[in-house]
Parts: C-alpha cells; sequence; structure tokens
DNA sequence: GCTTTGTCAAACCAAATGGTTTGACAAAGC
DNA sequence: GCTTTGTCAAACCATTTGGTTTGACAAAGC
C-alpha cells in the first residue's frame, strides 16, 4: 500500500530540512571557525570538526574554502541589514538611538563570532566584502539625513553623522571583540555572560547625552 | 696606526645601531604581516618579503614564529601603557580626556598595524596576552578610580568607570580597525588620509557632552 | 528496478608551511 | 691570526594544507 500524502509531504519536508540544517551546521562551523583563525589560517578539517562531520562529507557538500568565506560574510551584512528593520524612525532620536544601540548590543553578544569575522575581513581591506557595501553605503546615507533632520529641528547638537554611526558602531561591537578583555578587566571569569541591558543602558546614556543641544 | 677611539666607538654604534635597525625592521614587518593574517595564517616567508631579506636571515636573527609574535604583542603593549604619560590629571576632565583621546586616535591612525594585532590575538581569545594585562589593569582600576573620583566632584555624571575606558577604547581603536570602511563609506579614495583633528574633535565632544551632569 | 543522492573511511596528491643544513664567503673582535 | 658573527643561495625535510579518489553501502526518487 502506497504511503498517504500526508506521510509523502512529511519525509520530503523532513529531508529538505535536514539538508538546511546541515548547511546550518556547517555555515555556523565556518564561522566560527574563520572568526577565530582568519581565512587562510582556517582549515577546511577544523571546520568539518566543528560541525562534526567527516572532512569528505563536508567537501561533499561544499565547494571550496573561499566560496563558504564568501557565504559567511553575505549571510552576515544581511543580518546587518535587517537590523534597522520595524524600528519607528519617527518616535524621535531618543527612542530610536535607545532601540538601534540595544539591538545592536544583543547582537554583538548573542553572536560574537559573526562580528568578528566580519571585522577580520574589514581589517584585511575587505577584498571580499566590496560588493556586499554598496547596500550598506545606501542605508548609512539614508540614516545620515535622518540625523541631520534632528539636527535641522534642534532635537539634537549638530555632528558629522557618519562618524556618529561609526562610533555607535564601535562601541556596540567591541562588546563582540573585546569579550575576552572586558571580563578580565571586571574581574569576571572566563565565560561569564556580560550584562546586556547595562552595557545598552551606559551606551544609550553617553550617546544621547552627548547629542543634546 | 690604530684607529683613535672615537672612530672605534663610532663604528661600534654603528654595528649596534645596525643590528638595532635590523631587529626592528623585522618587528614591523611581522606585525605587518600578524596584523593581516593572524598568527596561523601568517607566513616566515611574508615576513622576509616585507623586511626584504632572505628566510635564512631571518631565521637566523629569530627563534620561531611564535617568539616573534609573543614579542610584538609587548611591543604593543608597552607603548600603550606609555600613553597615560606626560598627561596632567590634575587639569581636570575635560583637559584629560581631550588630550587622552587625541593621542589615542593619533596612535591608531598612525599605526593601524599594531591595533589590528592585538585587536585579533584578543578575539582569539588572548591565549598569548594574559601575562601582559595584569599591569594594564591595574592602570585601568587606577583611572577608574580618578573617573569616580570627578564624579564625586561633581565635575562629571556618575558613570560605570569601567565601560567608559572600554568606549573611549572601542571608539578611538575603531578607526585603526576599520579604517578600510570609514573609507569606502565617506566615499575616500582607497589609501586616503583620515582627518585626525576631525575625528578626535568629535569623540571628545560626544565623550564630554556625554559626562555632563 | 534502476538511478540519483548521500554517507563513510581510508588512502592519496600536489602545494605550501616552519624550519634546518650545507658550504662558501667576508667582515669584526680579540 | 684565529674565532666569532653575519650573509647568502640552494637544497632539503617533515608536517599540514585544501581537495580528490576509490570503493562500498543505503536510502529515496522515479
Amino acid at each position: 500500500m502506497a504511503a498517504p500524502i500526508s506521510l509523502r509531504h512529511h519525509l520530503r519536508a523532513d529531508l529538505a530540512q535536514k539538508r538546511f540544517e546541515l548547511r546550518d551546521a556547517i555555515r555556523t562551523a565556518a564561522i566560527a571557525e574563520f572568526a577565530e583563525y582568519g581565512l587562510r589560517g582556517a582549515s577546511t578539517q577544523g571546520i568539518a570538526d566543528r560541525a562534526g562531520i567527516s572532512k569528505t562529507k563536508l567537501h561533499y557538500h561544499i565547494n571550496s574554502k573561499e566560496e563558504l568565506y564568501q557565504e559567511a560574510l553575505t549571510h552576515i551584512t544581511n543580518i546587518w541589514e535587517d537590523l534597522f528593520e520595524g524600528i519607528d524612525f519617527e518616535a524621535g532620536p531618543q527612542a530610536f538611538l535607545t532601540e538601534y544601540i540595544a539591538r545592536k548590543v544583543r547582537f554583538s553578544l548573542n553572536y560574537p563570532a559573526e562580528v568578528r569575522l566580519f571585522t577580520q575581513e574589514v581589517m584585511r581591506g575587505a577584498p571580499m566584502l566590496r560588493r556586499n557595501w554598496e547596500g550598506s553605503r545606501s542605508a548609512m546615507t539614508r540614516a545620515s539625513r535622518r540625523i541631520e533632520g534632528w539636527a535641522d529641528q534642534g532635537l539634537i547638537r549638530r555632528v558629522d553623522p557618519v562618524l556618529l554611526q561609526f562610533h555607535i558602531w564601535a562601541m556596540t561591537e567591541s562588546y563582540a571583540l573585546l569579550a575576552t578583555e572586558v571580563r578580565f578587566m571586571s574581574g569576571l571569569p572566563e565565560g561569564a555572560t556580560l550584562d546586556e541591558a547595562r552595557i545598552a543602558g551606559e551606551i544609550a546614556a553617553l550617546v544621547w547625552n552627548g547629542l543634546r543641544v
């Protein structure tokens, strides 16, 4: 007796999901390896180990280390571009900045490997990132116009909007890059989780205070 | 006729200086290579090439890649600890912060490779940096007490002094890490020099404004 | 039922790696 | 004058690298 349709569909979906999960596990493993050793220092054997699969199996599913690296990079930039999503620009600078900073800090604390990988690529001169950056640049100039608009309305002090955005990025992302140092200097144990609300609060306060007229 | 003492001394000094210059060239080359590829990704051949010497000569003067890496790290931390030197704490928070930020920005723009190497090491979990950090930690707690003192006197708002220092580091150092991105987003050409005074001014203004009561 | 897709272990390959050795030469130190 | 220190090119060595091949097995798709 043939399997009922619902079961066939179930099986098919199951397979698709399994494939998806595998791709995901590989990407996650790759990001971790790349973040720790850089593109050149990363080994495919290391990636396979992290993903819990054999090197043969890894190479069955990917074409090359470089391609995997590229894929990891676009994965990250995609996530980052979505970070603005759903924040209400009209609510004014304070509400906007607070929410945006909170999101950035949360991402840095939850996905440090992603931030590290990205930063490493930029440090190298970003040879494989240039294409992905066009979108980010337009997002940045859009945000710059908003900031200048706030200054026009007298809601904030007049500042260089590009540098302001970089400073917010620098502070929030540093909690991914320098987590080890923060823990050490704060006297926290090795793997301790950092206080997200407190960090976001301090940064938001510094920025918002720093922007007052 | 024997060479006069002054000449002998001159020659000796010349030799010593030559040896010093070679060590220096090697270290500089190593820092550049490590900053770009990380400890694991860096090759001694690459370091030799950058220093303009043969691999044989390089290995005649160093013992191992790891030792060179370690030496580069301590070189950087030493410079950084001297960065407080000669700034007048008593001049009050504004003067102090302005000067300190200016120095940090200048260093980041003039020695980006050093900052990148350091950051990479911290990203990896700083396995080879733990020893060097004890001094930095005590410098940091000393500075923290100063900051709290300023708050006690009502000169600045009350803040978390450790996080404040991290935020200043993050902003200033980001100009070493993300110089490529800053240039790209600002529409500047590839190797353009960034405006040191302007950057330092923006950061100092943000911080000082952000600290007002 | 036959083909495609996937999994596995093991051996394999060419290239690059960190590092050494050799052997010859020259300048400096003593 | 003899020894130490340095420079050089070239060959060399063991290990690791990214990536492939082989050959066997099994489940799914058609």
